[in-house]
DNA sequence: AAATAATGTCAAGTATGCTTTACATTGTTC
DNA sequence: GAACAATGTAAAGCATACTTGACATTATTT
């Protein structure tokens, strides 16, 4: 599954630290969603998707990737 | 966080075992999701929604629960 | 009522998400 | 170019998602 975090976060002017502050994570959990290394849990999805005004969908991009 | 996973199954009439294994996962997931005992992965959310035809938001309702 | 299907539930194990700590690298500002 | 800010990355630990196997209960069919 891919994202577009980087992308969005980067538009609204933030750095990983301040949004992992609003999000209430850790700093290299948003890291760690940027690059790829795991994917998000449904709950900081949400979070994420509602600090964007967005829907899961339009961030976390799923392929049917086995 | 709450779903409405029973009720869109029953709706279209199908079994906890049968939905399992149309989205290859075991039967006490299913169960385990309905009864709120654990959330699904993203990945596992995705699945579902798409089977379902719906959003992920139409089915987990996810309510700043702390 | 007996047989079968569906669901509930529990335990033990593996995988993944997230944390903290720590240090290195890259980018920015003075 | 020195100082500071931002990001990358890795290890170890804890929590949660999911598995299989097993058995009990409830619902449905015959």
């Amino acid at each position: 599954m891919r994202n577009r975090l980087e992308e969005l976060r980067k538009k609204t002017g933030i750095t990983q630290e301040a949004l992992a502050d609003r999000l209430e994570v850790s700093r290299q959990t948003i890291g760690s969603l940027e690059s790829g290394r795991y994917n998000p849990s449904i709950v900081l999805a949400f979070k994420i998707a509602r600090f964007f005004g967005v829907n899961i969908e339009d961030i976390f991009i799923y392929e049917e990737e086995n």
